[in-house]
DNA sequence: CGTTGGGTTGAGCGCGATCAAGCGTGGTGG
DNA sequence: CCACCACGCTTGATCGCGCTCAACCCAACG
């Protein structure tokens, strides 16, 4: 239940706390509690009532809404340092949307309870739970401006070239989960990112199990 | 430059200065200016520096990406009470989309600076930013399961049920905006909304200009 | 070896975008 | 008063993207 060393450490700098002063950050690690899941555990379902918030510490969780005739689609993946489902703080307490586990993951739990009343205190606290909203935010916008706007292949070039760093003409990185959860990540069936990438072989993309090697990363920006 | 009575009015019944104690409010909104636009005005632009973020008053605001190829996708509409663009207060100051007004439009305008320093001073404005982000970001991701998961007859269906109250087996309201402003809400092409309204015509959905007719709700609910 | 699970490849098809033409209404001017 | 136009919307035809289903590949593992 209580955080070990390394566990504390990666969540004070996670994108929420770091955000903090270490002494208010600290005081809230005090109130956290860790939660190990197993891979494919579920960890909420929407409808169920809201009583945490979480930050991954390791693994990755996906995040999707279940329609009634039981497809799923991801609105989100939260990797170490992200938090998620900050929202039901505000909206009535019930999660809208279910949570698993990709892999086997821990994550830290924050009550809502508790840091509503920690926000209502230090503003600062407030300012950095905006902070991350505004973080959730953005990337759900940017998600749906990218889904009516591109391609399935030009929607991986753009997810390759945010794991580029900015200015490198070449590069190369691993994949850090599964193919298929990064196909839900961007609205594709399976199927369709492997096709993607085979599409994106004649922009120089090479694609070994996890790998992944940009010849030209320019190129790939026009595509 | 200045609120009239009326416009304050309206500006302390929004979503996100309801959220406070009056006189809270009140202390913003000596501190708000107001900004009116004609129709198709653009209101900024992705890119641009960010200083100020709104809440409409009267008419319907757009917010979209605009593409190197120069298509647009919309990210919201936004109406009277609703506050846009909060999120720059903590993306780096940066608008990272386009807005424009659909019709004439009158806004409420706050200074990023001062509403962060209002902030840090009282957690309470703090605490209604984080509802109004929370609310904006829930909006999107239902946008985004939404696209997923429906075809354009259920994501009209959808919106109209929206605008059903909620217990009825019978309603009759009128679009607030031109149906091609409600088609890029829904990530449509007009042309599809169209079609999309005659397929519900099955389910008992009868539209006559902007006045849309639903025979029988709980039919529609089951598309 | 057989099995299992993730990934790829292929064939078919349905949804929605696009382009183009037609419709209806409201507004303007002769 | 009516001819004309402009604009928002509808309707039709075509086409391409990506989903679905099915078969296959391959590496890990017992």
């Amino acid at each position: 239940m209580k955080l070990n060393v390394r566990e504390k450490e990666i969540l004070l700098r996670s994108y929420f706390l770091s955000e903090l002063p270490s002494a208010t950050a600290l005081k809230i690690v005090e109130h956290v509690t860790v939660a190990s899941h197993e891979a494919r555990d579920p960890i909420f379902k929407q409808g169920e009532k809201a009583d945490y918030f979480y930050t991954v510490l390791t693994g990755f969780v996906r995040v999707f809404r279940l329609s009634k005739d039981g497809r799923e689609a991801d609105i989100g993946i939260y990797g170490p340092g992200e938090t998620f489902a900050e929202g039901v703080m505000f909206n009535g307490g019930t999660h809208r949307f279910c949570a698993q586990t990709a892999e086997s993951v821990t994550m830290a739990r924050y009550e809502v309870d508790k840091l509503k009343q920690f926000a209502s205190q230090d503003p600062a606290i407030g300012i950095a739970l905006m902070a991350s909203l505004s973080r959730n935010l953005d990337q759900a916008l940017e998600c749906v401006a990218d889904d009516r706007l591109h391609t399935a292949p030009q929607r991986v070039a753009n997810f390759i070239l945010q794991n580029c760093p900015e200015n490198a003409s070449t590069a190369r990185f691993r994949l850090p989960f599964q193919k298929s959860l990064l196909a839900g990540k961007l609205g594709l069936a399976p199927e369709a990112l492997s096709r993607a990438f085979s599409a994106l072989k004649s922009a120089g993309v090479s694609v070994h199990g996890r790998i992944i090697e940009i010849g030209d990363v320019n190129a790939l920006r026009n595509f």
